[in-house]
DNA sequence: GTTTCTATGAGACTCATTCTCATTTAGGGG
DNA sequence: CCCCTAAATGAGAATGAGTCTCATAGAAAC
């Protein structure tokens, strides 16, 4: 139901091939917002009655990410996490140490600051990670 | 050379003894301000003639990253990194994406631009990663 | 020196991720 | 449709950072 129009032009451009292990994967990750990991990703479509294997999620997920489809997260725990990136919106990310929570922000100040940062020790800035941990609201 | 007393104090702390293994690891993470992989802090201790395995070394570090005389680093690419804490300047960093330069950066505008995103959303704010990814002056 | 109890080393183990390779399948040409 | 070929897949082996186990070594206290 999603942006599989994406995926195929994705898939052309690279010259591969489009399967339906690899609409599955991005549909896992269209159907929610969330941030998942690949062994959800790979259970949710096994549960469903999908065959697919991890090694086929983590190659599919390679691709999303080298296209800019899906944002790999790195919170600390060994274990990566994926977003889409339909939405083009660009946030940073607030942890719960407690319980896992994760909550979105922006700042355009921030994102501002972080430029003349890399400005001032010649960097040509590519991306960056900005996450804040602490205890949410409920966890305090 | 460096603050042997401030070992000694931490260690005692938790009754823990003062061996020349944890003295070798510490004396190797305040031999330089590096950003050091756990393999290397124990690669350069074999080499000098200490007697030590990778065991203690990461048992080490636990204690002192504990203790707050180390931090450690996630650069994303599934190897901690580890400083000294000695100097108690808070700093984050910019890596370059194709060197693994790695440069330092404080900005007190953004620190305080942090504390109230976290406020805002209701985050009893612990700590955070900052890291700006991009090429450095001699990789452009 | 003896006792006691923690620290250490070697190597087994874990767990996310990647790799291998035999088999299957997509997609283009007939 | 059917064939062909290269690409994709699945199962399980391999990898690699980090952790754990347990027999032995060594601090510290007496
Ligand atoms: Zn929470
Ligand atoms: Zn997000
Ligand atoms: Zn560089
Ligand atoms: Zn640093």
């Amino acid at each position: 139901m999603d942006d599989i129009r994406e995926l195929k032009r994705v898939l052309h451009k690279e010259n591969l091939r489009y399967t339906s292990q690899r609409k599955a994967v991005w549909d896992e990750l269209c159907s929610s917002s969330d941030h998942r990991d690949a062994e959800s990703i790979y259970l949710a479509l096994r549960n469903s009655g999908i065959r697919v294997s991890r090694a086929t999620v983590y190659r599919t997920i390679e691709v999303l990410v080298r296209h800019n489809m899906v944002r790999r997260l790195d919170l600390g725990d060994g274990r990566s996490r994926y977003e889409n990136k339909l939405d083009p919106k660009h946030h940073d990310h607030l942890i719960c140490l407690s319980c896992g929570r994760i909550e979105e922000f922006v700042d355009p100040d921030i994102e501002k600051l972080q430029e003349k940062v890399a400005e001032k020790h010649q960097f040509a800035l590519r991306k960056h990670i900005h996450q804040l941990f602490g205890y949410c609201k409920d966890c305090q």
